[in-house]
RNA sequence: GAGCCGGUAGCUCAGUCGGUAGAGCAUCGCCCUUUUAAGGCGAGGGUCCUGGGUUCGAGUCCCAGCCGGCUCACCA
């Protein structure tokens, strides 16, 4: 803090300058009538002859991001929102009381302005200032107007000046908000009810994941933080809403990486009386529309290769990819014993004393995902990694299951529910098997999940899409944390 | 959790062989009424991430730790 006294010193000063000068330097409610992103647009293209006929006045808010004085007059640059207008300040054109602003000024400070619209010798639109209101004094300085911030760990841990100092940043978040929207129009255009279901679960569910733990204290019971929403929306379908989603956060208390944060956004999305095939065809739809609706084009650049979102994408079945990837011979599929020789021949670390199915899986992941770079709808996944899926009809060891593929990540996860209450018992049961072997992220039996389903649900589909995922993907950013305002990391020291 | 890389002024960065810690922007003073990385002249500003060690002497070498990034592991 010391380091920055000298300037947060200055900055003060020149604050109770402004107290004697009868300045609130902490104002209140202020007009603006226009913004600088409308103005730019209706008459940023006007030639100077024009502007000077029309002498268009405006009120327009925002921060000082520049600042070039001389003598008696300045420009300054102000920011509104994602967009900057230049200013001139100028003696002749100001009260005393406005001067005596424009001289202690400094960047980062927020000010209103109302002035009419011209044209500077060099041709640069600005806004010529009669009258000038001063909002509020920044006491820290903004970082370097030529680069900016680019300290990775300042970035995220304050946000806030990330988003002052990187106009590209700015753009990120809003492009994420739109995506949002986009998604949630879609949707509610075809039917669905936005809901809202619990994010403290008393028995973690929908998904195989560590959770967190937290405690009520007056019901004196421990409670998890949701890793995923599916068992509720679900017994929402059982209670009859046909078309249910949910927009919202899960939590899993494992690795952070480029592509994991422990809180991260899921949409997840259920219809009545579809498959999983029905789910392939709105999905194609979604991500293809909002590309085109947000991007104007359905083939986007992403970390310096071309996908392609055009419909259609590419099926291709979970055992078909393995086998094809690796020219395997099918038989692999159902002996252990020649699955862990392909899976050593193939270099692919696995535990020599693991099941068949994961043998298989680990296969999948090392081999296959790295391979989906364009859309690509793995389908038919084995029943024993799918404990909340439908069988398939035509093999009851398969479901109908699809995995969606992009820039060789995990987008989405969908499938035909299961919604059988004696064959779901079961496969809680052979979870709770896996569990007590080791695995310490199977599903738990969800007895009232169970009794939901007893009292009927209809055919359905449901899907998960990883929302934070997707809009990295939309805005050709590699990390998770370039898309997620407040990344998690480890607290800074007092 | 492991490996690699990084942490020096408010910001962006240099710092040679171990010998008094630098630049640009920002800040402060003076000049300047159409600039746009404005300009000119002058000035101030440092827990070199932290703690040990080696040394006459450490930003620099060694050890331990902290924080971050990337890769891997983990994450169906």
């Amino acid at each position: 803090m010391d380091e920055l006294n000298e300037q947060r010193q200055q900055r003060i000063k020149k604050l109770d300058l402004l107290r004697e000068a009868g300045i609130a330097p902490y104002g209140s409610r202020f007009e603006v009538k226009d913004r600088a992103g409308q103005l730019l647009k209706q008459h940023g293209e006007k030639p100077k002859d024009t502007l000077e006929q029309e002498k268009i006045s405006c009120t327009i808010a925002g921060r000082v991001v520049a600042l070039r004085r001389f003598g008696k007059a300045g420009f300054a640059v102000l920011q509104d929102g994602a967009d900057r207008l230049q200013v001139y300040l100028k003696k002749d054109h100001l009260s005393e009381q406005a001067y005596t602003v424009v001289e202690q000024l400094d960047l980062g400070d927020w000010i209103g302005v109302t002035g009419t619209l011209f044209r500077t010798k060099t041709n640069e639109f600005t806004v010529e200032v009669h009258q000038l209101t001063f909002l509020s004094k920044a006491l820290r300085p903004l970082p370097e107007k030529w680069h900016g911030l680019t300290d990775v760990e300042t970035r995220y841990r304050q946000r806030y000046v990330d988003l002052i100092a990187n106009p590209q940043v700015h753009q990120i978040f809003s492009t994420r908000s739109r995506i949002i929207a986009g998604i949630r129009a879609f949707l509610i255009e075809r039917g669905f009810l936005e809901v809202e279901t619990p994010m403290m679960h008393p028995i973690p569910g929908g998904a195989a994941a560590k959770p967190f733990v937290t405690h009520h204290n007056a019901l004196g019971v421990d409670l998890y933080l949701r890793i995923a929403p599916e068992l509720y929306l679900k017994r929402l379908i059982v209670g009859g809403f046909p078309r249910v989603f949910e927009i919202n956060r899960n939590f899993r208390n494992e690795g952070i990486s480029t592509i994991h944060n422990p809180e991260f956004t899921m949409l997840e999305f259920y219809v009545s009386y579809a498959d999983y095939q029905d789910l392939i065809a709105l999905t194609e739809e979604l991500v293809s529309s909002l590309a085109q609706q947000l991007l104007g084009k359905t083939v986007i650049p992403y970390q310096g290769k071309d996908i392609v979102l055009t419909p259609p994408w590419r099926r291709w079945s979970y055992h078909q990819a393995i086998l094809e990837v690796n020219a395997l011979d099918p038989s692999v599929l159902q002996d252990r014993e020649k699955a862990l020789a392909a899976a050593q021949r193939l270099h692919v670390p696995v535990d020599p004393k693991a099941s068949l199915f994961t043998i298989i899986n680990e296969i999948f992941e090392e081999t296959v995902e790295p391979n989906l770079q364009q859309p690509t709808f793995i389908t038919d996944y084995p029943i024993d990694i799918s404990p909340l899926a439908r069988r398939k009809d035509s093999d009851a060891t398969l479901t109908d299951r699809f995995e969606l593929f992009i820039a060789g990540r995990e987008i989405a996860n969908a499938f035909s529910e299961l919604n059988d209450p004696l064959d779901q018992r079961e496969r809680f049961e052979g979870q709770a098997v896996q569990r007590e072997a080791g695995d310490d992220e199977a599903h738990l039996v969800d007895e009232d999940f169970l009794r939901a389903l007893e009292y009927g649900m209809p055919p359905t589909a449901g899907e998960g899409i990883g929302i934070d995922r997707l809009i990295m993907l939309f805005t050709d950013q590699a990390s998770i944390r370039d898309v997620v305002l407040f990344p998690q990391l480890r607290p800074e020291k007092p």
